[in-house]
RNA sequence: GGCGCGGUAGCCAAGUGGUAAGGCAGAGGUCUGCAAAACCUUUAUUCGCGGGUUCGAUUCCCGCCCGCGCCUCCA
């Protein structure tokens, strides 16, 4: 089964081939550094986290690239607000971010990039479409004219004939000739950072950074191109708008856009005020692998509404996997191996790839662990899982921990080290054979108090940190 | 008003023209010094509502109801 994306653009399921053999050149719109990032962002981040995943697994190559948006109406704000520099101020969150991304174990794109670095290369490209007549200045800006472009709202759908009837539109603060041109450039206004260049002391409007530095890194047409559904438009369309007037060529080949992470029912966002940070749900007691897997449980596209009992029942699902990995390096195992068991095995690993394979339906290939996890399990207990198993399954465990990455549970700094455990293990299975339960049971729940979990299976005594 | 997504058990959530995955929670049982883990059984005669097509629809078509998102802050 080939893997498929559902590409907004052409609203269809398409079989995914990128325009180079196996290297797949891909965008992803990342941050905005004026405040912490809330866990809804991080959905988005974190399907990006899988699609990388999934990419590597079946054999691309990657090169990704992430902008981090450091210069923006609300950051100078900020900035202003605190007396701190532009750097100073984004660079707080920017750290901030990263160290969430770590925490929730986001793999690093191949290259970050900062709009401010790029500055002059906005400019030559703002130049270009001057040139190509797409812009008109006005007032020490310089603005988009979107009637030269006459693919715009291809991808969004939009209706340019009207239809913004009950729509907010806002009364710019700038003067445009048509409410739904967009700012290249922005004049300096009193008291604000601003770069001086051939258009004039200014800074870049918020969507000609992405075209710029996709182009810049990974030429003029990209295969995949990522965001939250809430880019699409104007934020996407006007990427496609600026990048296509620019080159003449296609700028995307695949658009693909997560849906929103819910709260009661309504999207998490900033301005409504009900997100959490990362921060904020680890305070809570809730380990980053627990949110890391409920955000990758649900298919990308659907909205996934967020709740504690959610991240609890997250947190349970990933107990029995881990349980499940330990039982597996634990077992004693009849000699020999069995060859229903390693057909049982194969048809595990072919369902999760399926369900990978089909837009990333998490959900589906997440089922296709489960249900073998249930079958080895009972193949363990009755015999039929032999020695010679043993390797597939935990093949197969790492092809799902490749993706999913939540087997590998947090090693606190302070926490006791192995050899520690193992003689407290050794102590308190001396007691138990002396009859001491009241001696093995103190050293069980003492440990308990540090975080580790002893279990006598009939293979032996088991522990693990929690 | 335009565009898009969705409504499946207590909660989360797959799915298909042929009779409902998986996770969590709940109940009963097996195992066990206890605990934990694990396993077994059990929990939707039914997939928002009403029509239609069909031998057969949760799945296709039509209409309706409800929720959410976007329509220039937004992942």
């Amino acid at each position: 089964m080939p893997l498929r994306f559902y590409n907004t653009y052409s609203q269809r399921l398409e079989q995914f081939q990128p325009q180079d053999g196996r290297r797949v050149r891909m965008y992803t719109c990342g941050p905005t550094v004026y405040h912490y990032v809330h866990i809804g962002n991080f959905r988005t981040f974190a399907f990006q986290d899988v699609l990388r995943r999934t990419l590597r697994a079946r054999g691309f190559e990657l090169d990704h690239v992430m902008n981090i948006t450091d210069v923006e109406d609300k950051i100078i704000r900020g900035a202003m607000e605190r007396g701190l520099s532009l750097d100073d101020y984004t660079r707080q969150y920017t750290e901030a971010f990263l160290e969430d991304s770590a925490n929730l174990r986001l793999e690093q794109p191949e290259r970050l990039v900062f709009a401010t670095h790029h500055i002059g290369d906005m400019v030559r490209m703002i130049e270009g479409l001057s040139e190509k007549q797409h812009t008109y200045s006005s007032e020490g800006s310089v603005y988009f004219r979107i009637g030269s472009f006459p693919e715009y709202g291809r991808l969004s759908k939009i209706n340019l004939a009207g239809n913004i009837a009950g729509a907010r539109v806002d009364v710019d603060e700038y003067e445009k000739d048509d409410a739904r041109d967009f700012v290249l450039w922005k004049a300096r206004k009193p008291g604000e950072p601003g770069w001086d260049s051939s258009l004039g002391c200014g800074r870049p409007g918020w969507h000609i950074e992405c075209s710029v530095m996709a182009m810049k890194y990974l030429g003029e047409t990209i295969d995949i191109h990522t965001g939250g559904v809430d880019l699409v438009f104007p934020h996407h369309e006007n990427e496609i708008a600026q990048s296509e007037a620019y080159t003449g060529k296609r700028f995307v080949r695949y658009w693909l856009h997560a849906e929103h992470l819910m709260v009661e029912g309504q999207k998490m966002s900033k301005s409504l005020g009900n997100f959490f940070t990362l921060r904020d749900i680890i305070e809570r007691g809730y380990s980053p692998d627990a949110i890391r897997y409920l955000l990758i449980s649900a298919p990308y596209r659907k909205q996934l509404n967020f709740t504690f009992d959610g991240l609890k029942a997250a947190a349970t699902s990933i107990e029995r996997l881990r349980n499940f990995m330990l039982r597996l390096n634990n077992a004693r195992l009849g000699a020999g191996a069995n060859p229903e068991f390693e057909a049982r095995t194969d048809t595990a690993r072919r369902d999760f790839d399926a369900g990978l394979d089909d837009d990333l339906n998490t959900a589906d290939a997440l089922a296709a662990v489960f249900e073998y996890i249930r079958d080895a399990n009972t193949a363990m207990d009755t015999g039929a899982f032999r020695e010679g198993n043993l390797a597939g399954a935990q093949a197969f465990l790492q092809q799902f921990d490749a993706v999913f990455d939540v087997l590998k549970p947090l090693v606190r700094e302070d926490a006791l080290s192995d050899a520690e455990i193992e003689a407290r293990v050794a102590d308190r299975t001396a007691a138990k054979k002396a009859k001491d339960f009241a001696r093995a049971d103190a050293i069980r729940a003492e440990l308990l108090q540090q975080g580790i979990v002893l279990e006598d299976t009939r293979d032996g005594v088991r522990w693990k940190r929690k």
